[in-house]
DNA sequence: ACATGTGAAGCGCTTCACAGCG
DNA sequence: CGCTGTGAAGCGCTTCACATGT
């Protein structure tokens, strides 16, 4: 059996996947050298990633572009489309709704919904919002596994359990706090003040 | 001299700190056990991050909730505040300008700004849009060390180039695409589009 | 000749396990 | 006794260096 994938070439690979893509549209080949330069990684890394996923480089060459795009795609389970939830329709929730690089990747927003009756019903990108009570139920209709979660962090974690309840497997939390994943539930954690802290963190440490 | 502190503890410092004023007003007092539930981690990675800012618990006890939020908000350079900037006023630029969160960790956003005309003069939350000639002279004026960066990912590597020769030092980029920093310059990038494509991986390694 | 693929060494972080101390 | 602080062991990722293959 294939060894399994090390967590953090996990989230390398949507880089190089990016990368290639924004490759010149002739280029056929790629070596792991130009590839690394544009990950901001270095060569061996590259290698050894993409070595995870089988043996697509041609020793002399580098790595067939299509076919790599192909394979990464593939190994992300990006051949298919994704339902998405959002809970939380704030000014984060609100862009999130907006972003169009979800669909290049095939993630459908297929849910808002917010617990304030005040915006129960506005459009937002073609989409209504809808009350917390229809969740559970446009969960299971809509097919949808992953959920993302934009409300405030007092809210957050019962808004987890129900999207866990109704059957979302994976869950993208912007609020900030822990939230405690039942079992088989995978969460990830973006913390936008978090991110300012640690850049303010080596500021301060080199001398700011 | 105290030893450097590790990157990773560096990422978890927030979310200690996060977690320690989630604690009962009234508890002056908190175990590693306890502190490393509520984030998520185990209590023997708590007592070493904590470690590294020298010996603030008792044994016997645990830790001065007070004196720990002091000592790790020293840590991470909160004592003051930090001006911001943020380039690209889209949906995510405003979500991020409006956004309370930075606000209680003293990160200030002093300017928004913007290359299409059409947004340059709108209000986003008090500020008025400028337009990218002015963003030298406001980095300056304004003493910004950190810039958020939202424009679309062609005009990204340009944009953090512009931020890097008026004097700001940290980039917080969440444009799809990796920029490459200039000596000294420290980039974090949030990637949204990655964030689902990793959750995907474990859904469609998982069976779905 | 040239770039991949990969054992093996190196490195940093995690976890253990218990000494140290209130 | 309870909980921290920490050497040391364990583990996973990174990097090296070169064998491998075209």
């Amino acid at each position: 059996m294939k060894p399994a994938i090390p967590k953090v070439t996990v989230q390398r690979l949507p880089v190089y996947l990016r990368c290639l893509e924004d490759l010149p549209a002739g280029q056929a080949s790629v070596s792991s050298d130009e590839l690394a330069a544009m990950a901001g990684v270095n060569a061996a890394k590259v290698r050894k990633d993409l070595s995870y996923l089988g043996s697509y480089g041609v020793r002399g060459v580098g790595y067939d572009v299509a076919r790599l795009v192909l394979q990464i795609g593939l190994e992300l389970g990006l051949e298919r489309d994704w339902a998405v939830v959002i809970i939380g329709v704030g000014n984060l929730g609100r862009a999130l709704a907006n972003y169009e690089g979800f669909g290049e990747r095939r993630f459908r927003v297929v849910g808002l919904f917010d617990i304030d009756p005040g915006k129960v019903g506005q459009a937002v990108d073609g989409l209504v919002v809808e009350p917390m009570s229809r969740l559970a139920a446009a969960v299971v209709e809509r097919g949808a596994r992953i959920g993302i979660v934009t409300t405030p962090a007092s809210a957050a974690q019962h808004v987890a359990d129900q999207l866990t309840a109704a059957g979302v497997r994976s869950i993208l939390n912007f609020a900030p706090i822990v939230i405690k994943p039942q079992d088989g539930i995978d969460i990830r954690r973006v913390d936008l003040s978090t991110e300012l802290q640690v850049l303010s963190f080596y500021l301060h440490r080199n001398g700011e």
